[in-house]
RNA sequence: GGUCCGGUAGCUCAGCUGGAUAGAGCAACAGCCUUCUAAGCUGUAGGUCCUAGGUUCGAAUCCUAGCCGGAUCACCA
């Protein structure tokens, strides 16, 4: 039991007491105290004047005279404006840090064999393109979570979901037999995912050109939009113009309406596209020649993005993909119509229809029978189910797509899936850079492999400069500047709510100094250097702090903050946020240094006081090693 | 237009299950290395917590309305 669930018993006998009544749990409020106040808890007594019928000074005074008379823990107590604020005996907080001190894992929760079971499913790549920013998150956050998860006592099974099927493939293929001239990862000396990646917006030009000439071929058919000069701007600026105050007139309205269509037509009809569609039937009809091109190419988009994992750091236990599911979930959508849950229309399309949820009509499979995102979706959740116990799926995907995992989960439901209500969409903001978006048009996409090196350049940079890393051999030392480079780009990202959208900019905001990676890590570095120093001192370092030494206000502080921690692993699990982890492992550095600052540890003379400085030290460097374990940030000796 | 998310210092972000004087970092300015790692520490300056109402002992936090920004509403994924 914690000691505010202790302080929380104590308020209610002592209300019982003093005024006669009984109060539950919900009426007491108790919260750490404010720093700049003496005292280690404080208690809220707002709520309780009601029923002391004394003013807020005096009820606090009642019940803190009655606390610390029935606690010996409770040294003393005062009361501020209506709050009272609670001081716990030194030796109590130096038991508790003694207990702490023996753990490895303080914080953690095991997982127990019959603990419930929490798939969850991160990355999610499209075999057509490299990985960039976006992705970054999503990886960080899926693999951050994973162990945030795993610390709050489940079973986790980490999960990727590969998008390697469907038109966006077909279109890196087509470009590629089409322009490629045969070319391959080792003719080019490129990485594989990055060579896909150019054939897709090498498509991507084309057929953009290709819809441009249908579109004034076919303009003539429209008689309202005989004037008009530039296509594209006309579209846009009807576009933007509906949605300003002034809206259309009833001409543009009309022209809005036919540019729509027109540019509908064109989008559909382009040659390019249409290639594309008929190549992407060819494949799900197991084409020999369009089967074995794809599994070429599949192979060295996997083999870059192994590549870019490793260089994040981060793995999965199962990985799935979209070409074995998406079979099944054509199963299960075509069984569903036999159900009754779907239904399919003239042309043969299959739909589901959530009007009485207040949802749309949704496409589940197209007319010509191939899959959506959807369907294969559908079939993924049924492979896992069936492969594992699962008691919670997590989905890690982008706020974009909060509407699909909304449908994803009713049709679930809808077609007899007792797991579909309660799947969870761990849904997180955009990264933007400072100019807004990143856009593939303009150039500004940050790759995820050149961000990873670049952090990495720079990190080796500074830290040859400080010169800190003397008998390390040049392997160790390249060690240290991956971790340091990843531990300032991890902690970057990971530091913001994952529910905002949040702006990077890679030349300024990846600081070494201040709320980062690297300070974080530094601390930890420089705790580990007082351990060495002690070592070449003959300085002993025992196992327990002496109980009965006074401890001053950042020693309380730090042994405050290392006890909440279980705290707060178990709220961040709960509310799925790394977030929160940052946030205490940046509080607990900031007090660390303050207190290393204040504080001499090996200089100390009375023995006692030294050994208990240096206990504290101990069981901080381990604190944030295990904080940013959760992070999947790790830490170094030295830097 | 419907639905959802957001708006806190010049910038990037905390704080939001209602609690005391709204906090950090960056940038700016001023200090601290003959002592355990200065990637550190200390100080100064910087605020209409988008606006207006409401709820109450108390609102950045909850409710309503509005303003601004974003996402989404595809036979894309």
């Amino acid at each position: 039991m914690n000691i505010e669930m202790q302080l929380k018993g104590k308020l209610i006998a002592a209300v019982k007491e003093l005024y006669g009544q009984d109060i539950n749990e919900g009426q007491v409020q108790v919260q750490i105290t404010r720093k700049d106040l003496t005292g280690d808890f404080t208690i809220v007594v707002f709520p309780l004047i009601k029923i002391s019928k004394k003013s807020p000074e005096e009820t606090g005074k009642d019940i803190g005279e009655h606390i610390k008379r029935n606690d010996p823990t409770v040294v003393n107590y005062n009361v501020v404006k209506g709050f009272l604020n609670i001081e716990l005996a030194a030796d109590y907080w130096l038991t508790l840090i003694n207990e702490i001190a023996e753990q490895d894992r303080h914080g953690y929760l095991r997982a127990e064999d019959n603990a419930p079971l929490m798939m969850i499913e991160y990355s999610s790549p499209n075999t057509n393109k490299p990985l960039h920013l976006g992705h970054i998150r999503n990886n960080l956050l899926g693999y951050s979570l994973s162990r945030i998860a795993e610390a709050s006592g489940k079973r986790v099974i980490k999960t990727n979901i590969v998008n390697d099927r469907g038109i966006h493939i077909c279109k890196s293929m087509l470009a590629w037999k089409k322009w490629g001239k045969g070319v391959t990862p080792q003719s080019s000396g490129k990485k594989g995912d990055h060579l896909v990646g150019d054939f897709y917006v090498k498509f991507d030009q084309e057929y953009k050109a290709e819809i441009n000439t249908l579109i004034q071929t076919k303009i003539s058919d429209y008689p309202v939009l005989k004037d008009v000069i530039d296509f594209k701007t006309t579209l846009l600026g009807l576009k933007n113009k509906k949605k300003t105050k002034e809206g259309l007139n009833e001409q543009e309205i009309v022209q809005l309406k036919a540019c729509e269509e027109l540019n509908k037509y064109a989008e559909k009809n382009a040659p390019l596209m249409l290639e594309a569609r008929e190549m992407l039937l060819k494949w799900e009809d197991k084409d020999k020649e369009v089967y074995s091109d794809w599994e070429m190419m599949n192979q060295w988009v996997y083999a870059g993005f192994d590549v870019s994992y490793k260089k994040l750091g981060v793995d999965f236990d199962k990985i799935y993909y979209e070409s074995d599911t998406y079979t099944v979930g054509r199963d299960m959508v075509l069984d569903g119509i036999e159900k009754g849950a779907f239904y399919r229309k003239e042309d043969g399309s299959v739909w589901c229809d959530l009007s009485d949820v207040g949802l749309d009509e949704k496409l589940l499979l197209r007319k010509d029978g191939t899959s959506v995102y959807m369907t294969q979706d559908i079939g993924t959740a049924k492979l896992r189910y069936d492969d594992f116990d699962i008691d919670k799926m997590v989905y890690v995907v982008g706020n974009e797509q909060d509407y699909h995992f909304q449908v994803l989960s009713l049709v679930l439901d809808k077609i007899g899936f007792k797991w579909g209500k309660d799947l969870v969409h761990f849904s997180y903001g955009m990264v933007e850079l400072p100019q807004g978006k990143m856009k593939s048009r303009e150039g500004t996409v940050v790759d995820a492999d050149d961000l990873v090196d670049d952090m990495v350049n720079t990190a080796r940079d500074m830290s040859q400069q400080m010169g800190k890393l003397e008998g390390y051999t040049s392997k160790e030392a390249e060690e240290v500047y991956q971790m340091i480079a990843l531990g300032a780009l991890k902690y970057f990202i990971l530091k913001v709510d994952p529910k905002k959208n949040m702006v990077f900019n890679p030349e300024e905001s990846i600081d070494f100094n201040g709320n980062t990676g690297p300070f974080i890590q530094y601390t930890h570095a420089r705790i580990q250097s007082i351990f060495r120093k002690a070592a070449e001192k003959g300085i002993q370092v025992g196992t327990a702090a002496p109980t009965h030494v006074e401890i001053g206000e950042k020693e309380n502080n730090l042994i405050r903050t290392i006890a909440n921690f279980p705290n707060v692993v178990a709220e961040a699990g709960h509310v799925f946020s790394p977030a929160i982890i940052a946030n205490f492992t940046y509080d607990l550095a900031k007090e660390y240094n303050q207190f290393y600052h204040d504080c001499p540890i090996l200089f100390e003379e009375d023995e006692d006081k030294r050994m208990m400085r240096l206990i504290l030290c101990k069981t901080v460097g381990k604190t944030i090693k295990n904080a940013m374990w959760l992070l999947g940030i790790d830490v170094p000796e030295k830097m």
